[in-house]
DNA sequence: CTATTGACCTTCT
DNA sequence: GAGAAGGCCAATA
């Protein structure tokens, strides 16, 4: 499928949101930290683009820091994203998530 | 090939 | 404490 050379730095990020576990939700800043660059939290949202919706990756898991669903927009419908983490258990303060109850932390990886 | 933008975050002033 | 700028990687114009 993908050539696994100019896009391995998405293959990290897909890795990392896959194993996300259900009603759990993660952030850009903790996925790009835990490949190693906190900075580049812009390239993990444009690695979840890639997939988003047609992919096994569930990118309405990703949030930015304040738990908004800033990527919504990009899903098929704006309010999908939201359903998607309703569905899944994951509780929502206005149009955020509340990251107290469902923030989950990836893994470090070497 | 260069410049700008993009689902952001960190750090300085 | 608040505001502004920089930086990361990739894609598009």
């Amino acid at each position: 499928m993908v050539r696994a050379q100019k896009c391995d730095f998405f293959e990290e990020v897909w890795a990392l949101v896959r194993q996300i576990p259900r009603g759990k939700v993660t952030t850009y800043g903790h996925i790009a930290g835990a490949l190693g660059i906190r900075s580049a939290a812009r390239t993990v949202g444009w690695a979840l683009n890639a997939v988003a919706g047609c992919s096994d990756i569930p990118a309405h898991r990703v949030v930015n820091r304040n738990g908004e669903l800033t990527g919504r927009m990009h899903f098929a419908t704006p309010t999908l994203m939201r359903e998607l983490l309703e569905a899944e258990g994951v509780s929502f303060d206005g149009d955020r998530v509340r990251l107290e109850r469902h923030l989950w932390v990836p893994p470090l990886t070497n």
